[in-house]
Parts: structure tokens; sequence; C-alpha cells
DNA sequence: TCGTTATTATCTATCAGTAGATACACAGGT
DNA sequence: ACCTGTGTATCTACTGATAGATAATAACGA
């Protein structure tokens, strides 16, 4: 893995804990052992960093769900793999959701950053619209308020465990979302 | 006002911005017109102004709505008073919940905040869940399950409303809660 | 093949600015 | 005399950023 890399994924588990000012890049640097001002050759600004980090988080969180065309093909629920995905994050990483956070604190970041960060729930609610104009067969309008919710009580969910410290109040809100109708 | 008050208010913005970490004393000081070492008599430290913070934003979100059994007695129904506070928050100040917030990088938070934030999402879940009690006649633990759904979606809604910089997506993400059922 | 040039990735050293915090003085009101 | 609130001055530590040197590797032309 390149020290570019490296220096992303410390910065994502520091930005998950405290946000995107809870990281400098000294502190980076030291933790993959090289010097800070060798973290601006590969991002010249703070600002670069946080955007690429964005980005990269967005494009992998995507990538691993897969298209809902395709896991309806394999003969699973769009919405259970996409709870289960933000549940993996909380539970495995016992982190918030990236763009969550950034998400939370968007008037306070470098205009780049915002950008890449609302890319994320762009693209989340496309995924989620497209998923339920197919489960349940709704119209794109329909379709795309129950996408909104769904995202907004995923995150909420993630911003609630987080803060009372119990994973087991994700299970409870999210329980809503696998009822069926 | 006094000053005390004044650096709260001013803290409160920073804070519903950009995080914990998005303000400094002496930003504060420069703001209401002391010097910073003058903040520092008021809050001998960043976690003590950080904790009365949201500590004050809790009472006064609470005060603010009245008991739920108030506001039955006033006809008036506490899960619509409940939503309707939380998108004042949104479209008036146009800022995110604080507790959201701080909730979200509780861990890298001062412990004495993280405690006063943990509080916020205690004293809310028991006031949806006596809501839920006496508007829908449900046991405590289901009412608790709506409460913590509740809540959830809409601390969520807030988030991504505020990220993609849409009040309308509140709106949508929370219609759910009004469904007569 | 050999020598030259370019690129990549790192280093050392340093800058101006800001962070939270402290010691101490001072004024005004009680 | 004391308490409250503020100011001056200062400390150490850290911030993002820059300049310039260095080593290693890759690419290219004769």
């Amino acid at each position: 893995m390149s020290k570019k890399q490296l220096l992303l994924k410390a910065a994502e588990a520091k930005v998950r804990t405290g946000g995107y000012n809870n990281f400098s890049f000294r502190e980076l640097a030291d933790e993959i052992g090289i010097k800070s001002s060798s973290v601006h050759y590969h991002f010249p600004t703070k600002a670069d960093l946080g955007a690429e980090l964005a980005r990269q988080y967005t494009d992998n969180f995507l990538t691993n769900l897969g298209a809902p065309e395709a896991l309806i093909a394999q003969g699973k629920k769009p919405i259970e793999v996409y709870l289960q995905q933000f549940q993996c994050a909380l539970t495995e990483d016992k982190k918030m959701c990236l763009c969550g956070l950034l998400g939370a604190e968007t008037d306070g970041l470098p205009e780049k950053v915002k950008t890449q960060t609302q890319r994320f729930f762009v693209q989340n609610i496309e995924w989620l619209t497209h998923a339920y104009m197919q489960t349940d067969g709704a119209s794109e309008h329909t379709a795309k308020g129950q996408a909104i919710a769904a995202l907004s009580l995923l995150e909420g969910a993630m911003l609630v465990s987080k803060a009372m410290n119990d994973t087991a109040i994700f299970t409870t809100a999210s329980a809503g979302l696998l009822a069926t109708r």
C-alpha cells in the first residue's frame, strides 16, 4: 500500500472520529513514518487531502454495494444489503460515516471538500431511488422520497448510536426499514 | 445578556457550523469585544465551555418543548410539535443540531463534553418515549423503539439537509413521522 | 552500454500564525 | 478589604505551508 493510501487511511480514522479539524499533517506523517512536509508532496493543501478522502470513501462505498439490479439478480434485497453496509461501518470500524460527519459540518469545510461530500449524498440517493423503484415498483418521485427517508434514518441511526455509545440503538432505529410492505 | 451568555451564544454558532474544534477562545473573545484571557475567567478550560454549551442547549431544547402531557392537554400532537422544533433549528438558524454534531464526533471530545452530549439524547429519548406511550397507548418498550427511530430520523434528516444544502430534504425525510397510524 | 536528464519521494530547516493556558496587575463596586 | 471582571504580557505547543537539498529510480539519446 502506497504512502499516499496510508495517509488517506490514517486521515479517515481521524476524521471519522472527530471531524475535519481533528487531524493535522504532522499526526498523519508521524503515524506512517514520514515528515509532515512530505505529506504536502502528496496533497498540496489540507483541502486537497480532505476532498480526495471523501471522493475515495464514496467510490469505495458504492463499489462495495454493487448495483441494485445486480443484487436483485442475486436474489438479495437491495435495502437489506444497504442497511448492512451501514451497520458494518458502525460495528466493525466503530466509527461514524465519514461523509455523515463531514456533511454535518459542511458549512465549516473548504469548498472542494464540501463538493465531494455532497457527491456522497447525491449518489446514495440515486442508488436508493433505483432500488426502491425496482423492489416496490414505485414511481421515481415516490422512490426518491423513500430514498431520502432511508438515508436520513441510517445516518441518524449511526449518529445516535455513536453519541449513546450503544450499537443496539442502530438496530432498533433501523428495524422499520426492513418491514415487509 | 451577560458576557458569559454572549460567549456561549457565539460558541454555539461556531460549533453548530463546524464542530467542537471549529472555535477558539480568541475568536469568541474578539466577537464580543473582550480578551481571550477573560474567556478563561468564565470558563477555565475549553472543555468547560463545551460542556456548559451542551448542557444549556439540552435544557433550552426541552424547556421550549414543554412536557408531552401538557401539549396533549393543549390539543396538540407531541410528535408534531417535536418535529417542528427540529425544523425550526434547521430553517431559522440554518444550522445543524448542536448535540447532533457533537454526538457524531463524540470519540474526539473531552470527557465532560461527551457526558453532556449524551444527556441530550437520553432526555430526548425519554421525552419521545412518553409521548408515544400516551398518543399510541404503546408499551414502554415499543414506545422506546419508536422514540429511537424518530430521533434518529430527525437527526439524520437535519444532517442530510445540511449536507445537500436543501431544507426541502428535511420535509421529505420527516414526512413519514406524521402519517396517521 | 554509458552518460545525461527528469521524475519521484523523501528529507531538513524554517516561517508566520494560532492554539489553550497562565501569572499578575488593575479598576470598580460591595 | 474583598470580590468580580477585565486587561497586559507571555509561555509552550502546534498549525499549514514553503524553500531548498538529497537520494533513488526511470527514461532517453549518443
